[in-house]
DNA sequence: CTCGATATGAAACAAGTGTTGCAAATCCTG
DNA sequence: CAGGATTTGCAACACTTGTTTCATATCGAG
C-alpha cells in the first residue's frame, strides 16, 4: 500500500521495541490497513489473533490517546484513496485553526477537488455523451433559473459567439419560455438545475419532453428529478462549507461542454469568433487594447 | 461515486416512492457513499440531518434486514475501490496524455489547479481585504457585463438571500446603471471584468469613482485597467485550453466572498436564509419533495 | 531458584451503537 | 373538515464498542 501517513511510519519505526503481542497486532494492521477503518476494534483484534486490550495498548505505546486515534488516521487515508484527492484531509488540517480565517482556504481546496473529480472516466464519458447530443441538435435551448441562471447564461453567451444555435430560455417579464414555441424534435434542451429544484424548470422540461424535444441535463444527483426525463446528463458536486451550494463545478462543466463543441470544428469556431470580434470591435464594445487570443 | 453495486441502484430505483425524510437520508448516502462505511449510523444520520431511526427505516424500505446490510455493502465497495486505486491512478495519467479526446480531462485538471492556486497566502489576503471592504459597505453594487455577467449575477443572487445590501447594475434596456443614482461614499461597487475589458464597465467604474463610491474588483491581471481605480482587488486565472477564457475561477472567488461575508455573522445569515426559504416556500418556487408521478 | 518487573488474559465498565415501540404530527381522501 | 393512514420524532431497549482494572503468567538478573 501507499504511504498512510504518520501513524504507519511510527508503527514501523517502533516495531522492534514492541512486545510479541504488540508486534502481532502491529503486523496485522500494517498488512490490513483498510480493515482498521472498516471493522470494529474487537473484530480487528479477533482477526489479528490478539486481545482487544492489545490494540488499545498498541495505540498508547505509539503515544496516542487511544485506538480511536489510529482509526481516524486510517479512515482519512482510506477516504483519500477512495476520493482520489486530498480535499478532506486538508479540511481536517485546518480544522484546528481559527474557524473563520481558514474558510476561504477550505472552500478553494474543496472546489479544486470537486472539479478534479469530474475528470474521472465516468464523468468524462457523460460529458462526451452530452456534447455529442448537443452537437447533433439543430438548435440548443438553454434553461437555468434562479441560482442556475449564471451557468445557463454563460453557456449561452459562449455558444452565441460560436454561432446562432443557442437560445436562452429566459427574459424579462417571464417571456423566456416563449422560445420553445417553435422547438421540435430536432432540437435539444439543456437544463441546468440543482437541489432545491425550481418547479418552473421542471415544468418547462416536462413540456419540452412532451414536444419530443431532446433533453440533456446538468444536475447534482442521480436522484434529481431531471435524470428521469433526460437522455443524457452530467452530475456535479454542489456541496460547500458555506450555507449555500456551489455552482463552480457546474460552471466548469458548462465550459468543458463549450470547449468540446468548439473543438469539433476548430476552423469554423475560429471563423465565428473572428466575426464576433469584428462585430464587437465595430461597436466599440471593448477597450481597444485587445490582446489577440488564439490557440 | 462510481458503481457501488446493487444497493445503490436499488436506492435510485425506489427513490421516487420514498417519503421526504427517507429521500433526505437516501440522497445523503448517495452523495457520501464512503461515509456509510466509515462512521457510525447515528453520526451518518446527524450529518444527513435525519433521525437515526430513518436510516433503519430506509434499510427496511429497501427490503433489507437492517442498516447493517447497507453498511456491509458499502464497506465492500469501498474496499474494492481502495484496492483498485493504484490502477485507476495510472489510467488517469494515461487519459491525460491523449491529445484529442482528452480535452475535457485537460480542461478540468487545469481548472482544478487554477482554483487550488487561489488558496495561496497572497490570494487569501486579497480575498479577505475585499471581503472586509464589502462587509463595511452600506450597500454593494455589483457590475459585470458580457461574459462576467454570470459571476456578477451569481454574487448578487447569493447576497440577496442574505439580505438587501446588494444591487445588481444590470437590467433590460440598459437601465441597470440607474442603480448608481443614489450611491454614495458609504457604498462599494464590486466590478468584475476580464480581458477584453468592456468599455462600459470601465466607464461606469470611473463614474463611480468620481462619486467617491468605494471600488473593489475581481479581474485577471495586475495590469488590468481596474487595478488603478480599485481600493482592493482579486486576481484570478482565465487561461483555458479552448478559444475562450474561463470564468470558473472567478466564480469560485465570488463564492468565497459570499462565504466570507456570510461567515461574519453566522446567526444573522442563518436567519436571513430561513426567511428566504419561507418566502420561496410560500410562493411554491421549489419542489418540496419529489412529487410522486401522477397517473 | 526467587524476586521484581514486565507482558498478557479475562472480566467489568461507561459510552455509544442499531433497533423498536409508541405518540404526535402530517398528509390525503371522501 | 373529519377520519384514517402515513410519516415523523422521541425515548427506551438490548447489545456492542473501546477502555480500564486487576490478577495471572512470563521473563531475566541476582
Amino acid at each position: 500500500m501507499l504511504q498512510q501517513g504518520a501513524v504507519r511510519d511510527r508503527i514501523v519505526e517502533r516495531f522492534d521495541a514492541m512486545s510479541p503481542q504488540l508486534q502481532a497486532a502491529a503486523r496485522y494492521i500494517l498488512e490490513h490497513s483498510q480493515e482498521v477503518a472498516l471493522v470494529s476494534m474487537r473484530e480487528l483484534a479477533r482477526n489479528a489473533g490478539v486481545q482487544p486490550a492489545t490494540m488499545t495498548r498498541l495505540a498508547k505505546f505509539l503515544g496516542l490517546a487511544g485506538f480511536e486515534d489510529i482509526r481516524v488516521h486510517f479512515s482519512d487515508a482510506l477516504r483519500l484513496r477512495a476520493d482520489g484527492f486530498a480535499a478532506r484531509a486538508i479540511e481536517r488540517d485546518n480544522a484546528g485553526t481559527e474557524a473563520g480565517s481558514g474558510l476561504a482556504h477550505r472552500m478553494l481546496q474543496s472546489l479544486s477537488g470537486q472539479i478534479a473529480r469530474l475528470s474521472e472516466p465516468e464523468s468524462l464519458a457523460r460529458l462526451q455523451a452530452v456534447a455529442d447530443r448537443l452537437a447533433a441538435a439543430r438548435r440548443v435551448y438553454v434553461l437555468g433559473l434562479r441560482s442556475c441562471h449564471s451557468v445557463a447564461w454563460h453557456f449561452h453567451y459562449v455558444m452565441t459567439l460560436l454561432g446562432d444555435k443557442s437560445v436562452h430560455l429566459d427574459g424579462p417579464a417571464g417571456t423566456g419560455v416563449d422560445g420553445l414555441l417553435r422547438a421540435g424534435d430536432q432540437d435539444v434542451l439543456l437544463v441546468i438545475s440543482i437541489s432545491p429544484y425550481a418547479l418552473q424548470t421542471l415544468e418547462i422540461a416536462r413540456l419540452a419532453r412532451e414536444k419530443k424535444i431532446g433533453i440533456v441535463a446538468i444536475t447534482d444527483s442521480e436522484v434529481s428529478p431531471l435524470i428521469g426525463i433526460s437522455e443524457a446528463s452530467i452530475l456535479c458536486a454542489t456541496e460547500s462549507q458555506t450555507f449555500f451550494h456551489t455552482l463552480t463545478p457546474a460552471l466548469a462543466v458548462s465550459e468543458v461542454l463549450c470547449g468540446l463543441l468548439a473543438n469539433r470544428d476548430r476552423q469554423a469556431s475560429l471563423d465565428a469568433l473572428q466575426r464576433a470580434d469584428q462585430h464587437l470591435a465595430s461597436l466599440n464594445i471593448y477597450t481597444n487594447t485587445i490582446p489577440p487570443r488564439r490557440i
